[in-house]
DNA sequence: TTGAAAGCGCTAACAG
DNA sequence: CTGTTAGCGCTTTCAA
């Protein structure tokens, strides 16, 4: 077993001090003598001293870990989150531990407490849906938790995520100069806090305030095939101008209106509420709502470093802009 | 602090029995009486006791804990390795640290040093590049490593991949039967194992195999827009078939031939040598080696449980095999 | 500036 | 089947 041979022990009997100050120039402590630090180091060096941050962690009840929750690392939304995430993480040198919860035996709930008992320093939730369990679990804890990328009813949680009511409306009245009037909302989940707090009340508000009807909100459509199957009923109900919460979803509509040979934007104008890179390299490109994502997994984790450190935060609801970006897949008159 | 008031010390002393036998029935030890560890998990429960699973580490040098080394999370190609390896680990209850490397501060070793010094139990590695110095950090540890969707010169570490070689030759096979004889190899990074070792000689074998001439092989074309750009140089240099290592690549050079109105795939053949959702929803859909990704991280997380256990292995070196999908940017005669 | 000593919460012999 | 007793490797008072 080569694997933990030298410990702060062996360290301190060579260098000839005790096991404390090792600790101390392990940690950086400043009240070390400078020859003694010197001496010290010099020890580490060729024993090759590492660390053990377990034991760091058990003693000092900090183990420089955060906990990421996560649905489904292939969908790019949570992996362009996660990147921002990561980045920042690396800068304050806190490892990650990572937990997707797609359709799985594992339950939010579950996750969390087992990020919990892994003594996580915190914990970033980026699944669009916080469950009631999972809600109580965050509430128990004393365990910072940061939403990122998304919203809950509970305001007593920190979130870092983008307007979406004002983001859809701006995507609808694009649809609406560009003359679609028969507009529909096709969402992943109908009852999502996001969705059902902010996206479907903007898009009813929209119709009613334009006087377009009822509308059509079509729901469960979730990826590729999901989309690619919604477009004849999106042609039969007679929609001309459709916003689609994720945009390999709205790939699927693109890609079936291409197969059947209706005009975009001509014929129908698509816009996507999520952009990743997905958006942009299909063609026709997909005019979409540009989410930070990069920036909201930065923004989160920078938060949450703050809350770990018991330091003051002025805003717990942090809201950072969007972008429209126009394309191929909208007139854009 | 609510965080970790009750320990095994609490349930003991309520259940009127001692931490060993608390500690026994929390590990599904068998050697407890019936009754007896129907108190205690009736105690377990009105406590909400939860072990502390870093104290669990210290104390049975295992921390449930496995080490993944990824380049970059927003490369579909890593997520979907990463999803089969998460379900695994999901399976035998091991929880994921993660560690990106791309382009920054964090140096593979340096990487690797971390994920040792929090105790994980395992590490699977999936750059492409397995550097001299983290080859030599792995020798240097017990901690067993597999190498997940890459391959290098070090016959020592278990690795779980596809045979590229194959695959890229039946790749450009598929192109000489359409006709095209003017073919070349775009490349993300020609100094990888997979690529330098595999895929650059199975081209140069091929080309020399049937007097083809030298061919053409372009290096660090590695995002959409590298792909969109050398697109102009394909065409200058007379290209009619290419196999493209990444597919968003791919995509790029897809989208400049359709933008430039060159016919995909009767003026230019493309081939993916990786693919991932991005390949099938661009239209033209791409022709691609589908590697079973997600299989591949399984396996290999399979293959890591086995090796933390100490089981007997069969074989170190796994491979899985591949598909040749052939799609819309091949003719396929 | 340094050291001694008491844990952190748990596991794992070893006895009984 | 159960309890006693050492630690695991480190941090952190408290004294000196």
């Amino acid at each position: 077993m080569r694997k933990q041979d030298i410990t702060i022990y062996d360290v301190a009997r060579e260098a000839k001090v005790s096991m404390a100050t090792v600790s101390r120039v392990v940690n950086g402590n400043t009240n070390v003598r400078k020859d003694t630090r010197e001496r010290v180091l010099k020890v580490i060096n060729r024993l090759h001293y590492q660390p053990n941050a377990v034991a760091q962690g058990l003693a000092s009840k900090r183990t420089t870990t955060v906990g990421l929750i996560v649905p489904d690392l292939t969908n790019l939304y949570f992996a362009e989150l996660s990147k921002g995430i990561d980045d920042i993480a690396l800068l304050y040198k806190y490892n990650i531990i990572i937990t997707s919860i797609e359709n799985r035996l594992m339950k939010e709930d579950q996750a969390i407490q087992g990020l919990l008992n892994k003594q996580v320093d915190g914990i970033i939730y980026m699944s669009d849906n916080l469950p009631e369990e999972a809600a109580e679990a965050f509430k128990r804890t004393d365990t910072p938790v940061v939403l990122a990328g998304t919203k809950s009813n509970h305001q007593e949680f920190p979130s870092v995520a983008i307007d979406y009511m004002k983001a859809d409306t701006e995507s609808l009245n694009l649809l609406y100069n560009d003359g679609k009037k028969n507009l529909a909302l096709v969402l992943d989940d109908p009852d999502t806090v996001v969705n059902a707090e902010n996206r479907i009340p903007a898009y009813k508000k929209f119709m009613a305030d334009h006087n377009l009807g009822e509308g059509h909100i079509y729901s469960n459509i979730k990826d590729h095939s999901d989309g690619y199957n919604l477009y004849s009923q999106l042609r039969q109900d007679g929609i001309d101008g459709v916003i689609v919460t994720r945009d390999i979803t709205a790939v699927g509509i693109l890609n079936a209106a291409t197969d059947a040979g209706t005009k975009i934007p001509e014929e129908m104008e698509i816009v996507t509420a999520s952009a990743t890179q997905i958006a942009s390299v299909v063609r026709p490109a997909l005019t979409a709502i540009r989410q930070p994502l990069y920036d909201i997994g930065a923004v989160a984790m920078r938060l949450l470093t703050k809350l770990m450190n018991n330091e003051e935060i002025d805003k717990k609801q942090i809201e950072l802009p969007y972008e429209l970006l126009k394309k191929q897949s909208t007139a854009n008159k």
